[in-house]
DNA sequence: TTGTAGGCGTTATCAG
DNA sequence: CTGATAACGCCTACAA
């Protein structure tokens, strides 16, 4: 029997002595790390910057580390990324990048790694998911524009792999059909979510002999692009285009954009991707979870109804 | 003598078993990680998202990986996070946070881990830093403004035990003295280098029976809060008030915004943290050294000569 | 040149 | 219940 005392006095002692265990001679005896990879496709992107930092946070609770992983949208080094992650025993691996190789999901598979998609998701794989409800969330948007008398509405899409893009872009679709308005084909831009995809996108719909009277961007940077594009062809948001975006980001509620858009709980999403991999570290064989957020619809002052026609 | 034929033969082997080298068994082997850890007070703000990325650029380059931590502004987290990066053996440290605590320095010093600071700088360390000259961009600022005929210049401070807030902020007054101008502390807002505390300090300088013509924030995100508070008021920049800051984020170059702002090169100040923490690596005896980038001024429109008082 | 044993710092097992 | 020992997978030194 060790005594209180005893105890005490060694833990005194190591303390004194400085003693730390090495986390690298636990891993390698008991073959996991603590630690969980993060890979997303552009970290420096306020998106991934948000659910990276909630991700920490709960990692961190649960005496987890985060390895992070920025593929700058570049297929080679995600697979790279993943190899790196598996070798150094990741116990989990969040991904929010983009489409993955064969021999990535084999890899995963090998060495029975968790994963969590975070708004996107791969079907070879059984993985977790969190994302918003991109549907619920276009609806919205769609039926806002439409019930302020809006007929001819542009979209300006997203990265068509993404699966995010795609339901935000179908959607869009849908919901014109369910109003009874045409699809032109002619107001939909393509786009990369970048601000400076979203005002090119603008700039060719504004030269249309028969412009839209509001614009649906995919996301909220590529709005930001349309205001932009609007101011130089002197356009007033929303006297004379309306304009709408998706996911809610911080400039958005500024008074001089104030942007009619989306919430997407970017810190939610993290958070929820954490704990599901936590969770599926210690029960493995449990099966995969899907959890899909709602959205908010947040009505600012970029949205008007049209302009009457001379 | 192994013939080439047999050496193939051998990568093919291991190719086809998909054998992977251990990281962990090889870091327990050689007492070293090959990943450099980064600790920052807000890894959500753009700030530090643009840092980080670039450094993991770097790393990536050189084979090494960026183990984050986020403190949140908490000095118990970042102690801890200290001890549990020295605990895995990162090879470096980049250090973007609050002040350390003694026993941190004692940490590092203990397991003779090299750091790199950016933008902050604790001399209690050997180490390298890297960041903005804040002297030269805020005197570009104020003598931009002077030039166009302010006299009573609001200044809006960041947190006050940051190096480089501090610098700003002693940078102001001098510039004030220089011209000749009095200081007067009535026009100094406190802020903590968010938005709204920028808001909050803006409303309290128009309340003024004399109000400042044209206001200083010691970042852009408070800048964006003055100008937040201006609309509020009905009042327009620049014609009514003009409004500068610091470090020009991506938002303020948005025509709606067109913030007046000085340029913080932040991926260039992420790659040369990685840079000086590798060579640091490699080079454990070498001197420590100092780098720091020179701003750009760069001008927009929310910058004008006062209004003539009635 | 080629092969092998020892040790990095843990933890789990097993014998005493 | 305590204390010695093996094993995790790699690298390196040393022996053959």
């Amino acid at each position: 029997m060790v005594t209180e005392e005893t105890r005490k006095l060694v833990a005194e002692m190591a303390q004194k002595m400085r003693y730390r265990a090495s986390i690298t001679a636990r891993s390698l005896r008991l073959q996991r790390s603590w630690s969980i990879g993060l890979i997303a496709s552009d970290i420096a992107d306020s998106f991934y910057a948000e659910i990276l930092s909630a991700i920490e946070a709960e990692a961190w609770e649960h005496g987890f580390s985060v390895l992070m992983g920025n593929t700058e949208y570049d297929d080679a080094k995600q697979s790279r990324y993943i190899e790196s992650m598996l070798d150094k025993r990741v116990d989990g691996l969040i991904l929010s990048s983009h489409r993955l190789l064969d021999e990535d999901i084999v890899a995963i598979n090998r060495q029975n790694t968790p994963v969590v998609f975070v708004n996107r998701f791969d079907s070879r794989l059984d993985a977790d998911f969190v994302g918003v409800d991109n549907i619920a969330g276009t609806r919205m948007v769609m039926q806002h524009l439409i019930g302020l008398g809006h007929r001819r509405i542009g979209f300006i899409a997203g990265r068509a792999m993404l699966r995010a893009a795609h339901q935000r872009h179908t959607t869009y679709l849908e919901s014109l059909e369910t109003a009874g308005i045409a699809v032109d084909q002619a107001v939909i831009g393509a786009g990369d979510y970048t601000s400076a995809s979203g005002r090119a996108a603008a700039e060719k719909l504004f030269d249309l002999p028969d412009p839209p009277t509001a614009i649906f961007a995919a996301n909220d940077k590529m709005a930001l692009g349309v205001m932009a594009a609007a101011v130089d062809r002197g356009l007033s948001v929303p006297k004379d285009i309306s304009v709408a975006g998706f996911d809610d980001i911080d400039i958005a509620a500024h008074p001089l954009i104030s942007l009619t858009t989306v919430r997407t709980p970017f810190r939610e999403l993290g958070r929820i991707a954490a704990t599901l991999i936590l969770d599926r570290i210690d029960h493995k064989d449990r099966a995969s979870q899907e959890v899909v957020l709602p959205p908010r619809f947040v009505v600012r002052n970029s949205v008007a109804p049209p302009r009457q026609r001379q």
